[in-house]
DNA sequence: AAGCCAGCTGAAAGCGTTTACACTCTGCTG
DNA sequence: CAGCAGAGTGTAAACGCTTTCAGCTGGCTT
């Protein structure tokens, strides 16, 4: 005595849907996916149909067949910190409004983002595109790619020939230097990054536009001024540490993150130092918590970087969509598009910890 | 006059390897997947090959085919708080190393989610296992879930008949309440979260705990000391404006989150005030930065979290793998394991913002 | 009026797996 | 020595779509 119950088991299929509007699933296909050569009238009934079935085609099934996969894959080398986590964010907003499926992979070390690339994972069999967030990734990935048929979109790193989200990190560079000189500072030091395998070059650019904007401005930084760390607040500390016992510290300091400038904030804390009277300091990122202690800092976008990065991936890959039914088999395909996008604004946000040289 | 090139044009499948081989395309298929019924020296073979020939499955035909995914679902508010991301963090790391795809769905609001469940959308089409973090789930969705065999696991929140990961809210309160008392205070505060549709009852719990536990060591707090926002930063400074122009001000103040405390350490130090000396201040969740300004607060897991949340949707998905072959068709499955978890670990972590009462 | 073209539609061949079922051997049991 | 269990393997039928190709209209040209 089984209740009667209108659910039925099994999920409806394009076959179910095709007999119930009295027409073939190929019909059914083109109808639901917007494709011309369809009336009017069948479309909007094959339409009505599968609402009201409820049916929704097995996205399996849809890539098994159609050989793409509607799915773009984020790439980023950790999710906890504040500006990654951030841009996945705003790519995912965009992406699945898209109507994307977006898998995230977090990569440990260099070695697993080479996996993912291997001829062995099938990646394109897995996504669409992807978009790699601070993941260096070399020129014959970046080929692999291109020739495989697999869009992507960087943000904070390059590869060539595909589009990239960027700041000017040279310009970042330039702007603090200009910042803690104008404030009368000429004993200034750098927080850096040092090289890492799996790091992007942002260090470094944001590093020679420091050196070289000082340079220009008649200032030099001592070698003893320049200490690196990664990018997080127990470096940030360590390093302001190691500043601060020089025999002259510094008057200014830029760390090349908010984050380690949150760490050399505690070490100045510390020492009972006064952020901005006693010694300046500044970061870059504009991080939520900035704010909160009134750090200076260079600002940035953040959930439009995700944003631009999903966008500029979306536009190529429908148009590779285009391309692929157009182009011949066999030949290669050149000219990926706007490789080169302009840089995203930043600008210097002043607050209280940096301050004109008493 | 073409370039004679090792790389074949198509991927191979798993006919490919078979006639390599010498075996069927199902002798592989098992040897492969380390099913029994296949000989060690034909497994080995096959393996050699299929490593050779940089074979691995088609994911989308092995999910039509076979009906489970290989991949989990990580839903989420919003990508861009501290805990949040931190959870996923460890999610992510357990689950692909399980070898599941991750799937990650940001919700903006609880129609979003209800979308996500629609029949329509097909879900157990798309993936094996959901882990929703601090996404409160009804008991029919809950119920829904069940019966298309998605394995759920939540974190922050409960559903009916699902594991959770949890810590006690109430005992976080307790703490609170105790810190505070304990340090002299009886003017004290809270600034708490309205409930919102898409939020879980951590605030709740949070807030009865400490008005519980304030009351039981004898103290009561004055309706005109609970003020409320939503997570943020912002929301935190204004309820603490709100309450510093008491005509009595509290002397202490709790925090739901340390978000929030930030926000409440902006406004003070806006007006002069001396976190711990002037007014003590504490929050929850030990976020990173809350060593930067010294915070007391409460400590729980974040990627542990994720990563306990994992374990038990991997444990389910398997033992519920392992039922789907045995049990009888139109059973309800009944006893979906376990489903109350001992709370996580919590602690307090006592730093300058609180302080004894002057 | 014959022919043609464009617009719709359907039949059927994949897509690359998994898996139920059938089959062939051995090696034993009775 | 017939019979049988069980290990190892193969055949072929799904799985639920997409897409090519061919067919069928009816309205227009000439």
């Amino acid at each position: 005595m089984r209740a009667v119950t209108t659910q039925r088991r099994d999920k409806a299929t394009i076959e179910d849907v095709a007999s119930a509007a009295g027409v073939s699933v190929a019909t059914v296909s083109r109808a639901l996916r917007g494709l011309p050569n369809v009336a009017t009238s069948t479309r909007q009934r094959v339409k009505d149909v599968a609402e009201q079935l409820n049916y929704s085609p097995d996205p399996a099934a849809a890539r098994l067949a159609a050989g793409h996969t509607r799915t773009v894959t984020v790439v980023v080398p950790h999710l906890n910190g504040w500006y990654i986590s951030n841009v996945v964010a705003g790519a995912e907003a965009l992406c699945s409004d898209a109507g994307y499926d977006v898998l995230i992979v977090g990569i440990g070390s260099s070695a697993d983002f080479s996996r993912l690339l291997s001829a062995s994972y099938q990646l394109e069999r897995r996504t669409d595109g992807l978009i790699v967030i601070e993941v260096p990734v070399a020129e014959h990935e970046a080929e692999s790619l291109a020739s495989r048929g697999i869009s992507l979109a960087t943000v904070g790193v390059a590869a060539a020939g595909h589009p990239a989200i960027r700041i000017d990190n040279i310009e970042v560079g330039h702007i603090a230097a200009r910042h803690l000189v104008e404030l009368g500072h000429d004993r200034v030091a750098l927080i850096g990054v040092h090289k890492q395998p799996l790091h992007s070059d942002v260090a470094i650019d944001r590093r020679s536009g420091y050196v070289e904007g000082l340079y220009e401005l008649g200032v030099e930084l001592d070698p003893s001024m320049f200490v690196e760390g990664d990018f997080g607040i127990d470096a940030g500390q360590e390093a302001m540490a190691a500043l601060l016992v020089a025999r002259i510290p510094p008057t200014a300091v830029f760390a090349l993150s908010d984050e380690m400038a949150f760490g050399a904030l505690i070490e100045m804390k510390r020492r009972g130092l006064e952020p901005g009277t006693d010694v300046s300091i500044m970061g870059v990122d504009d991080h939520a918590f900035s704010r909160v202690v009134d750090l200076t800092t260079i600002s940035h976008g953040v959930a439009e970087h995700g944003i631009a990065a999903a966008r500029l991936l979306l536009a190529q890959m429908t148009r590779g969509h285009a391309d692929r039914r157009a182009s011949t088999d066999d030949h290669q395909r050149v000219d990926l598009g706007t490789t080169s996008q302009p840089a995203m604004p930043i600008a210097l946000v002043r607050r209280a910890t940096t301050a004109a040289l008493r």
